[in-house]
DNA sequence: ACACTGACCATAA
DNA sequence: ATTATGGCCAGTG
């Protein structure tokens, strides 16, 4: 798989998001080019999940903070629980103090 | 090639 | 506040 992919280039961003961090679809978006384009970058996740196993894509929410992907994980709990793990404080699947996790895709 | 779908986002009513 | 709609782009049937 070449790295010109749109996915691929989603999969970078995603791996190297730091542990106890969170970030958002439009941002990977807006930092691959196009604000517009936050749907694949979700969907690009969605495809990792029978490409590879490291892309921790519990910590990506949506602009609001919100665990809209927990229904893609294995349980509706999963996600929460690996952020939680994280010391991500999540209520209600939604991401607490989510500008205090953010973490802004620069490299 | 066409139509539909999708882990989003912004705007309009 | 909530619901609808358009836009974005790539993948799949």
């Amino acid at each position: 798989m070449a790295d010109d992919n749109f996915f691929d280039r989603v999969y970078k961003v995603v791996k190297q998001i730091p542990y106890g961090k969170v970030t958002t679809y439009g941002m990977i978006a807006e930092f691959l080019g196009s604000k517009r384009s936050a749907r694949m970058v979700g969907w690009a996740l969605n495809s990792s999940k029978h490409n590879l196993e490291n892309i921790p894509a519990h910590r990506v929410v949506n602009r609001q903070g919100i665990l809209t992907g927990k229904r893609h994980f294995g349980s509706h709990n999963t996600m929460k629980e690996l952020l939680e793990s994280e010391g991500v404080k999540i209520v209600n699947d939604n991401i607490a103090d989510l500008e205090k996790y953010l973490w802004h895709p620069s490299k």
